[in-house]
DNA sequence: GCCTAATCGAGACGGTACGTCTAGTCTTATA
DNA sequence: TATAAGACTAGACGTACCGTCTCGATTAGGC
């Protein structure tokens, strides 16, 4: 999915590998790599002024010119690095039971906005999307709609199960649920805790006449 | 409350007023009004990336030392022109119809968010938020706080008139209700129109058993 | 003479001076002298590769913005660097004594271009307006010029004493005379001691039917 | 005598010639030729700054690599090209007539100096030189001293034809003759033609009790 | 009607990071 | 074994802004 993100060689095997330091088979993923944790651990130390190209070449022990030739901006370097960490994390289990998976996957959406590191890239990222409306889509095509379209297999399973009717627009739905969660997080800083989200499950329950089972 | 908003010199008169580049009687009104029209005008013209101390100051034909005199940064030259042209605008209005004011607010904060000129300035001051904690702390006691407020009336007043019960926690309710709008404005770019807005009211009745009027 | 050469500051008085670090009167005369000894200091370490304008910079304890806000190029640095090392330094005696004049100047002249530190410099900018036509006119303009006229005065007290006929060209007698000093020194690596310099003498004075006294 | 100058490769047959990109043979002549012509074309369409390894590379249809390969630097890539060109063209003729030839082989070094594609070259080198200590040994050996004792060669015709004294200094003598006419190129720009050449001819044959026979 | 103090426009200053360019080294596949 | 291709580390280039500073001019208010 990520561009950039997967190689050939770090699959499977336990050979060292190839040191290749340039070569006419394409990048080298020691740098790819070593620029991606650079950008992670300055965003996560400095806070998003402190990532500077100058900063990620020096700290990753690259040059310049290597972060240019396949990144364009510090954010796209970001967006690799978050998408490199965690493209894949946030997906819903699926029990059989709705309203507990409801309720877990919002606690675990909930932490990873607030609480976690790769949180801190992702509301970087949102920032930086603001300002900047080619980024912004880059970012969603990258990122924010594989996200959604894991978010909506719940209530699609919950369709599928006959709990939900299948004719509800499922995303102002899931948009109505887990919308809050990131507006407190993005903007009030009010709590996001089990509280908040349990509410919110119960609710969206409630609005559709299930219960839950707990 | 805000620093830096008001002084002395603007109060009712219609006189030219006085042009003094340099007293010993405080700022001069006509430099504050020239930065922050300044800076409003190149976040819209050039985007976040194109407001610059330096640009404003040239736009504005003022000194920089003038503007660090009275302002730390951009980002608080922003906010200050923000507060300056929208502090009071986004107030719900009062009819006795709940379910009325309900929709007209959402729909007013709908385009406030996505397509007013001041909402560009909020959506670039919530992103420096998510870069800089103390600056989201300022923004949140200079102007989210006091908007969360005005949110809440609408709700207060339901509840004065005994239509929701004294106990609610409103500012979760208030949560519920805002949220999904402003992740649509600021995370998946989906659409905040009448459709969306009215939705999320009907289900904020429907929650507590109140039928729309209309 | 030369451009951004002399100040009003320095003049006289004992007094410390004021400190401008950046005012609207103009320059830093600090600064300015900073970097003009700061390259000709590289130029004498480490030869004309290590004149960077960013050793330069590092060198002076100045801005590299400093330095290219009143130089163009290192170059223009070094030139002025040179003009204010030597501007007035290579004249020649008028003792009287033709002969006697001629062969000092010549001897100095040799010196200068082979011996000395600002000669180094010297060489490196003939070197530079090789490369660069623009520069080469300027550098006549703002030394070479004055330099050959201050060559000619020799030949002209001559004419002056009736030594020489009143209607000889003496530019190109100069040139002949001086030619050689700067070939070898340019081009052979050849020596230009007493024995060489003295030869070029002697030919120009039985050339002209005077006689050396000495 | 010049490193990396002549190839077995080369000689004799029109055949068009292996078409090796990677062989076991030795370097490749197209590669060498092709490397030579870039530097040149460069240097007479954009000037010494316009010289780079990368563009030669680039130029040439070749492998940086393959020029670092056979040479050091671009200077010596010049060279190489120099010498290619022009390393025999400047040869006095001997016509018997001492006068006469002077006259001409200066003209014809006039022109080359200040008025040839490889005059350009050669003071581009020069230039090099100022620079450069072990590029100026380099060059000496390579070309300046064999230039050199060409000239010379006319001065000791003329001693071998007792037109001159047998105990002269012929390089002291060379180098006056010549040396005005190199200040005057790489110097003063000042004009070299035949009224200027002739001069210091005519000045060089009386210094020697000879007449010109024209 | 001076003197004093605060603020203004102007702009030079020491810095940091930008994004680009070239240098010179290295590795690989091809011939 | 030499080649074309091209990625790599290194570091200078010239530019844009940052935030600080110093200055002369302007303008009340206090003397």
């Amino acid at each position: 999915m990520a561009r950039a993100t997967h190689t050939t060689e770090a699959s499977g095997t336990s050979r060292p590998g190839p040191r290749h330091h340039g070569n006419r088979h394409g990048r080298s993923e020691e740098a790819r790599l070593a620029v991606l944790h650079a950008a992670d651990g300055l965003l996560v130390e400095k806070g998003f002024a402190g990532v500077t190209m100058e900063g990620i070449a020096t700290r990753a022990g690259v040059a310049k010119q290597t972060i240019y030739r396949w990144w364009s901006t510090k954010t796209d370097v970001l967006m690799d690095a978050f998408l490199q960490d965690v493209a894949e994390d946030l997906t819903a289990r699926d029990s059989g039971d709705t309203a507990r998976d409801l309720r877990v996957y919002l606690r675990e959406l909930a932490w990873f906005l607030s609480a976690s590191d790769p949180g801190a890239v992702f509301r970087a990222l949102i920032a930086q999307a603001q300002h900047d409306p080619v980024f912004a889509q880059e970012f969603r095509s990258r990122y924010l709609d594989e996200q959604r379209r894991r978010d909506r297999r719940l209530l699609e399973r919950a369709v599928e199960r006959g709990e939900l009717p299948p004719d509800l627009d499922l995303t102002a739905e899931t948009d109505q649920l887990m919308g809050p969660v990131y507006y407190r997080v993005l903007v009030t800083d009010g709590p996001v805790g089990k509280e908040f989200t349990d509410r919110l499950v119960d609710a969206f329950l409630a609005r559709h006449g299930l219960t839950a089972k707990s």
